[in-house]
DNA sequence: ACCTGAACACCGTTCAAGT
DNA sequence: ACCTGAACACCGTTCAAGT
């Protein structure tokens, strides 16, 4: 009765569990059962979980905005492309944890890396070191990402860690109980938008035509090389 | 026959199957099959699954060596050590991805937090933009670490990855397309030497208390901000 | 009271037997 | 030749029945 079944409404129904019920909650057993039929006739459409892993992704990603409002410096819209790839894979949970073991070649992929490397020129990155600065860019975010959304799961008790970091002792850890308070503040919001400005910054100052630090020397003074990016 | 079975066991027989065989070849049933006795049993001595992994991961970052040879600068030295974590990442496949679902507050988590925050107070980062530094920084290297090794199967065609960049559109990914050589160039100590210095230079231009960027200002033109933090 | 064998409710993948 | 029910080899967790 359903649609006849195909790799596309496999993957729409794979989607849709990851998105309501987590990476738990998605299950090759299910997706068949969902289509009513039985799990062995999945592989004839797709080549196992892990492609299946790999074409969920890609499907999420096209719902990226790549082409944020314009009229803003390149800074700005760079910000906003990688909130919405934030945005998308925190509206399935476990698709960031996903996206960290599938190496994400799908055309959409491809449209964010596209994307990301023109506003990177944009900004006066050269392009090796902008190829670079994309794989770290959406490496951060993937990994923020799949660091807080563990899974749907509500057993995550907030005051945990608080309480573990509230605890410490000050003889042993002098540095962390100092800084408890601060270890424990702002929300994910601030945090997110400093370290995209670290690491923009960073990347910035440290075009991969800069010499390797030399081991041995600087004392906290940071040193005179090229702002002037490529 | 064995030793008599306690939580100190569990963990050192769960971390030793996963360093040998992966997060695949790791479960509650093969560690209590190891210790001659049923699953059920091991319920007295730990919570279940995600305590375990917990203890594991803090068991294994014993391993991380905080105080590297001294006389070097202390970017060298933090380097070094976050160097020294990724390899314990490594040494254990699987375990940095167990990393990224666990809140590491275990002592020897907190033992790494502790050295890193001191080294960032001798390079002058004030304790708050020294709290969310250590965060980014074992953030990225636990991600760079899960995103490589995904498990311990050889199942990675090393060149699936670059035949899919090679074959990029050049009319449609333009960007990509021209900087495809380089989106696979160097290697993942060059890459990751890179990620470390650029990620350090913003934390070094970039502390909490400077203002938020304005959002429709600059063009690539670095602002005069504080290098000399606190 | 404590420990645990067996059961429960799942997985991904394979394959022989049917159409 | 193609599709798939049933089986295989696993999971984590629970619980009643034994000591």
């Amino acid at each position: 009765m359903k649609q006849p079944l195909s790799r596309d409404s496999i993957v729409t129904e794979a989607l849709r569990q990851l998105t309501s019920s987590g990476i738990a909650g998605m299950s090759l057993r299910k997706v068949a059962a969902a289509l009513e039929t039985g799990p062995a006739t999945l592989y004839a459409y797709v080549e196992g979980l892990s492609e299946l892993h790999a074409l969920i992704l890609d499907r999420a990603l096209a719902k990226v905005t790549v082409r944020p409002t314009a009229n803003t410096s390149w800074r700005d819209r760079l910000q906003r492309l990688l909130r919405s790839y934030a945005r998308v894979l925190t509206a399935s949970p476990g698709l960031a944890q996903l996206a960290l073991g599938t190496i994400a070649v799908g055309p959409n992929a491809l449209r964010i890396t596209e994307a990301l490397m023109a506003l990177l020129e944009e900004g006066g990155v050269d392009p090796a070191t902008g190829a670079w600065a994309v794989d770290l860019l959406m490496l951060y975010v993937t990994a923020i990402v799949a660091e807080r959304g563990g899974g749907v799961d509500p057993a995550a008790p907030k005051g945990f860690v608080a309480r573990a970091v509230d605890a410490v002792s000050e003889r042993d850890y002098p540095h962390v109980h100092a800084a408890r308070e601060q270890l424990l503040s702002g929300t994910g919001e601030e945090r997110f938008a400093w370290a995209l400005q670290v690491i923009l910054e960073g990347i910035l100052r440290r075009p991969r035509s800069s010499a390797v630090e030399p081991a041995a020397t600087t004392k906290s003074r940071p040193r005179k090389r090229s702002a002037h990016a490529r």
